[in-house]
DNA sequence: CTCCAGAGACGTACACCGTACGTACGCAAC
DNA sequence: GTTGCGTACGTACGGTGTACGTCTCTGGAG
């Protein structure tokens, strides 16, 4: 078989397979063109080098984002459906969560999503400067939500360790760790996401009225 | 000189010194050594890993965080402390942050912060598992925020590249992010995120009379 | 057709990494 | 004295990113 051309698309595409099958830490040019087939060196024909191509891999993730925006809905209903849009990439992809949320991106699918809030902002009544405010207070709980619930850890499934630890927990140190551990262990991502993005989306709505 | 012996501290410290100075990717176990004036392979008898080293880094920064904590005051203001403590030592150190933020850990000094903001948040009447769900909601606009306050690029210091920017960015493609490109370069961190947290305190207390 | 320039694939080589292993030294216990 | 152990250290191996030179192929120009 003619083996269809190497292109950089292609390597971004297998760097992603790549990163998700066997973690991000896994990723070397090495196993890339390996799994491409080909020599290390080639890769080098189509992306400078590695940080750039890990630039391209979140980049071609966040660019994935489904925005399925409603024009006439309530700007909290929009902000919500684009922060669960956010959530639901990462974790399509959650292994490359940690890869997206390390580099800022100032590339045209990293400025999407932030043109997205603004506007939706904007059009709820808030001024430029309280849209940009609200927007990096919303960025900063989903970033921050999204790397504990992905783990941030290399292995990604969501172990259960509660037994282990309760036992390890110094009662007398930790009384309040020790007490809610069963609760500490115990997590519905989906609800506490949720929960604490409702928390915001109701203040800003508030503040919003003064 | 006698050259006091190696130790895990002194191995630890210079790790977190090296990182301060020329970033957590110039960390190898060789350049620790070096700036020991120490064989490589010595390190590893007080270390067990690089991994182990990082975990220690991490513990050792969250176990400088200086808690001046007033059980007489409102719990408002007791978590605000909190979290302002949690936020100084990051810019205390800030390139160690993202190291302690993408380990999870799970010894004393990474759950003392959990054990003091649990007794807190019951403290003011929440139950154990809204205790739990709220303190993750701080946890993870605390991390975002810090994550994008710190940089999470290579280079920390606050680098100027808005007049680079504006002209880059279509206006056409991003109308909001073109005008409103003066309010996203300029970041007044500390309001920032003292902003976001006055929002989720409040949340929280107005949660919490319901 | 010939010729040649450019692009892409590839091998080699280098500097650096983490660390397994073997060795040498100093000191405490017997 | 000698035995044993903990620590410092050198060497070596398999891995990494990538600079450089070389080979092959392809697509026009003459």
């Amino acid at each position: 078989m003619p083996a269809e051309p190497l292109s950089r698309a292609r390597i971004v595409a297998t760097a992603i397979d790549l990163i998700e099958r066997e973690g991000a830490d896994a990723v070397s040019m090495r196993a890339i063109a390996a799994e491409l087939g080909v020599g290390v060196m080639s890769l080098y024909n189509h992306v400078p080098n590695k940080e750039a191509l890990l630039d391209a891999v979140a980049e071609t993730v966040l660019s994935q984002i489904e925005f399925t925006d409603d024009p006439d809905a309530e700007w909290t209903d929009r902000v919500r459906m684009q922060a669960l849009a956010f959530r639901q990439i990462a974790h399509h992809y959650p292994r490359c969560t940690m890869v997206v949320v390390s580099r800022q991106l100032r590339s045209t699918a990293g400025l999407l999503p932030v043109e997205r809030a603004l506007a939706t902002l904007r059009g709820a009544g808030f001024g430029g400067d309280e849209a940009v405010r609200a927007l990096r207070v919303f960025i900063a709980y989903i970033v921050g939500s999204l790397l504990r619930e992905v783990g941030v850890t290399p292995t990604f499934a969501p172990v259960h360790r509660s037994d282990v630890r309760v036992s390890e927990v110094d009662p007398l140190l930790f009384p309040q760790v020790g007490e809610l551990a069963p609760a500490l262990h115990e997590c519905d991502h989906e609800a506490e996401f949720a929960f604490g993005l409702e928390l915001l989306i109701q203040a800003m709505a508030l503040q919003l009225k003064r």
